[in-house]
DNA sequence: GATGAATGAGTATTCATTCAT
DNA sequence: CATGAATGAATACTCATTCAT
């Protein structure tokens, strides 16, 4: 109902090349013209769609943070006993795939603006009350299930989301694939060893 | 011949005004001649000192680690036998001082920079790596001292800074101090018990 | 669909404005400010049409050489008969109007660029190429016509140049018309005598 | 009577310095700190010698021309008779060693600054005052020794330096040694057929 | 919907120069 | 003699933005 707008297609577009940017030359040398040029288009096309460069900023903090969702919700479809998910959830969390979605560069870019920007934080608290209660409704599932135990749904919430985080923060660092692999491996076996679950 | 050298005491000044302006208004909104107002002299003689912005933030970013290595050093001065500094330790990481040393903003501004900058990655590297020999140096002593059991220094090292990280990263946006307190309790908790620590 | 392009127009009157501060304050002093200063616009609009200073100066010897090249072309308008148009390129090359189409120092600040830029002194030698052949075919009719013996037009050709620069680069130090008026006439004469032009 | 100060050795010594800046990197980019730089000396110590920057250019041009000067006369040392002294000063004239004294671009640098700079415009003049003076008096001999006839002393200079400059500021364009030598050899042989010289 | 003109504030950096040491 | 601190004005250029077309 309702088909999207041209101007939905048109943004969509420009926020698509703005995240490029971002990712070429970095935020400090992103701006308004270097994404006018990268689409051939006059710079002032672009302050028409988003009234300002601000607002053109706060939706692409939207436009990747849905990115992000989408990915993860969209890995896990069809896949349906809790056990199943479970397992996959967990690769998830330790595992790789995840790095790939959205430019680190980038991300920690937006990340940083939180600070700054009221609407970009307000727009992280969101994703991770999402993520947060997705994964709270999961474990109830895997803790009925048994799978789990001896920790409350909301714990085990937090406790993947830190993990999963603390990760990828330091594999920013030391960015080697070897050494990210061992480390994920020991950290997962850490993680099931706490919940109990039986190999 | 020629005038004494106030490079040094200069340039550590010059650092200090760097990081109030980025703590206050910003990354995107920091400039030279910003710093130079708030310290009341010319923006040339920031240049004079530091021959471009660029090796100016190499400069900050390595004033900013450098605070950090010293909080944390500092704090465990005179605490000596392996029980207590494992003790003082695991406050540490699961506490709250750590995020008052430097503002959560310039801290993740500076992390992003090292996507950005060979030589602020470098940094960045250097410190994480002192951290992780630091931390492997004192978990073998835990180990020895048969205060923690069932796993490698070198595990319990990076298990702790992943912890830490990823606690950080989320209070960045969950700044509720009491959610802080009450997660960190349970991951510290969590913590001992995967490390067979008794209570 | 759009706004109706000035640039060319607005270009023209930057070069005559770029040209004017040469001539009042000299190479060495014009700068984008000052001629936007001149125009009573914005310094940021004249990037606006050149993309850079640099090729606003690349764009200032076309138009400057065009002036040139005009100047003498026009001069030269309906005088038909070999015999005729000898005497007029004659009066010119040794004559003094020549000096009043360009200012002399911004001339010679042109010609000094030329060992600077690679396009500058493209254009330099299109120039005197066009010129050089232009005299060379004239050369030809005055040859036929048995008004210059004992010459190629080649000779002819390159004879005069080289005396017309020689001439105008002396009175660049000896300011002074009467000499030049002096020096001009005996070497005009010189010229018809190596021709062995009939008076 | 009267060794050099230190101060005149050290000027000289900044001035070389200046003439290979100026000739690497063009009049235009020149600064007193890149002088500096390679010279490997605080910047403060050029002014300490010259006061200023435009009295250290005013230095340059006189030392540039001394060098013109003292290549010209040196080359005549210890030819003797009015018919040699001809030849060599035919030579040089049309020749090409002149062009190598002084980096042409620096030399129509300075040429430039004398519409800019009385005192630099007097420098010129009391130069070509010099060589017009010496020309002639040569001519004189020329004249005497039945070498060249049908000219006035005064003449013959002037047609020389004429000439001279023509070619080489020609010579900036068309920057083909060959065609400059065919040039020069017919522009010499016009000179001599018009002094009415016997081959 | 899209362009280009125009602005005005801002950027980092360079400049010549002065002065204390 | 020489250095380095410090200034203040200037540089080309970029920025986001507005507005007319």
């Amino acid at each position: 109902m309702g088909r999207k707008s041209k101007a939905d297609v048109r943004k969509k577009e420009i926020l698509e090349n703005f995240y490029h940017v971002l990712k070429d030359i970095g935020f400090e040398n992103a701006s308004i013209a270097k994404i006018a040029d990268r689409m051939d288009v006059n710079p002032s096309l672009l302050i028409h769609y988003f009234k300002s460069k601000e607002a053109m900023v706060e939706d692409l903090v939207n436009f990747i943070l849905d990115r992000f969702e989408a990915a993860f919700s969209q890995s896990l479809d069809g896949v349906e006993t809790p056990q199943e998910r479970f397992n996959h959830i967990i690769s998830m969390i330790f595992g790789t795939e995840w790095l790939e979605v959205i430019d680190h560069s980038v991300f920690y870019a937006c990340y940083y603006l939180k600070s700054r920007n009221e609407k970009i934080l307000e727009r992280f608290r969101v994703l991770y009350d999402r993520f947060s209660n997705f994964l709270e409704d999961e474990a109830k599932t895997w803790v009925e299930a048994g799978i789990v135990k001896g920790h409350q749904p909301t714990e085990i919430a937090e406790y993947l989301i830190v993990m999963n985080e603390g990760i990828t923060f330091y594999h920013g660092i030391r960015q080697d694939k070897e050494a990210y692999a061992r480390r994920a491996a020991y950290l997962k076996k850490v993680a099931l060893a706490t919940f109990e679950v039986e190999a």
